[in-house]
DNA sequence: GTTGTTGCAAATACTTTGCAACTAT
DNA sequence: ATAGTTGCAAAGTATTTGCAACAAC
């Protein structure tokens, strides 16, 4: 996987530099697919033996995020969520209230009618955030 | 407008008792339509010289929260905002990402949609937060 | 009188920041 | 050599909590 290319581009157009913790923030995020939280990457590298700073991995994801390479998540009171968004589509997430699941969802038809309601309004929709709390059916 | 029954019945609900603290918060509270931080609300108060702790601010909103007297709006980082929902129905948010302003909407469509989404996936919807961050359109 | 409530200040939880040591260019 | 980056610990921000004084029942 040839991602590490959008690592450098993002930190070139930014003029940031090219370091070793960013790279291994960024390997760390893009192996996964989960919706974690900073500290839960922070501790994944620390087991891997990887001691970068929480101040590091916020500041790493700040970049990333700014740049379209990571979504973040906040989810009401929760720490926010961060996942890899790399060959990834633009989705939104139900999040089950009994098991804390997070299931993604996307539908074209919703999308468009949110567009069509900033409209009527006077405005066009930059982003936008949908979350359903939902709970199994029995 | 006789809504000081809302209070008292939601407080007997929960087993709390009715104080004057609890009242001018109530009354600050639903006096306005505005989307509000607690410390809005904290210093509205206090400009009133009615002086009621943060404290007990944070407690009852959490009480009238439960009882469906006030809507959380959790909008990213910034602080949790809350509005009166007393004679509101439910609508969602579309927030102005130049001036602030925010606007309130209702669409049946969209809300039948959402069911229907989390339906297929074997969900029902208890609740859901949708907004919109929206610029106007030139 | 008993039990709930308040205000205060301290604690908490997540995140950001200042700064001196360090590293990429 | 210069300017950006790191780690640490301290600060920040919004909110919650422990507790002693107090108020509602």
């Amino acid at each position: 996987m040839e991602n590490i290319e959008l690592l450098v581009e993002a930190l070139k157009k930014e003029g940031l530099r090219f370091t070793e913790q960013r790279k291994f923030i960024w390997d760390e995020i893009t192996s996964s697919n989960d919706h974690r939280e900073a500290e839960d990457i922070f501790l994944s590298l620390r087991k891997k033996n990887i001691n970068v700073s929480r101040a590091t991995v916020y500041r790493t994801i700040d970049v990333l995020v700014k740049n379209n390479l990571v979504r973040k998540l906040d989810i009401g009171d929760a720490p926010s969520k961060y996942e890899n968004k790399i060959d990834s589509h633009h989705h939104d997430h139900m999040i089950c209230l009994e098991t804390g699941d997070i299931i993604e969802f996307y539908n074209e038809e919703l999308e468009n009618l949110q567009d069509e309601i900033a409209k009527k309004h006077g405005y066009k929709v930059i982003r936008h955030v949908h979350q359903l709390f939902v709970k199994p059916i029995k």
